[in-house]
DNA sequence: CTGAATCCTTTAGGATACTG
DNA sequence: CAGTATCCTAAAGGATTCAG
């Protein structure tokens, strides 16, 4: 066996694994594809471009995003208040990877489907 | 808002959520990963080659990835029985985005760690 | 050896109400 | 407006037992 997959099989010790367990949740690849489109948004913007997170469940996404270092978030000491979200460089160096996992969901979607429907998925 | 993201909103509809709800879970990308490695398993050699699965999680999550089309499973009909699993070509093509994404996260896992530990995560 | 079935615990996530 | 706090449900996952 490998050395790639010593490390793979740890889950405290693997990087992917680290990471996967934050981003593979409901809602942080979609909260990282419309910052990286929107450049900045308000939390009201974001939850409106999404069709379905609760308030909460944004709340939680956005401050795991932050505490990685993923997002950043300015508040504008304001009445009502206002708060600002925007990748940082380290989200935008992120981006890349997950466009092009997308762009291969798109183009096998239709495949992956078939199959499901196949196996009674 | 570009039409990218009207796609991105609809869970149903978007293609990197259909496909994450799946591979988003504790164990596909580790499979994955790993048949990617070795070509071709044995249920028992895969078990053994992760740390910390269950008997259960490994069944149910090798069912899901062969209902998408990315693993095959062989049986051979012999006593005891033996049952081998490789990645389909589908599974292959999907292999270097993972890693690709696994390089980021090699690369970026300090930082990351730095990050959470300083927001007290 | 490769599972399936069952039961149980943990976690993710949603609904609602409230606040500066 | 942008949250927090609380309660609740659903889903994921683990442990154990049994079977071909």
């Amino acid at each position: 066996m490998g050395k790639i997959l010593e490390i793979y099989r740890s889950s405290e010790n693997c990087p992917i694994r680290t990471v996967l367990d934050r981003i593979g949740d409901k809602w942080s690849i979609l909260v990282i594809l419309i910052l990286g489109e929107e450049e900045t948004m308000r939390f009201n913007e974001l939850q409106k471009s999404m069709n379905d997170i609760s308030q909460k469940m944004l709340t939680v996404t956005l401050r795991k995003l932050e505490s990685d270092g993923l997002v950043h978030r300015r508040i504008f000491p304001e009445i009502p208040p206002r708060v600002e979200y925007n990748l940082t460089e380290r989200g935008i160096s992120l981006l890349p990877h997950i466009h092009s996992l997308s762009d291969w969901a798109t183009k096998n979607i239709d495949g992956i489907r078939r199959s499901r429907a196949k196996s009674g998925n």
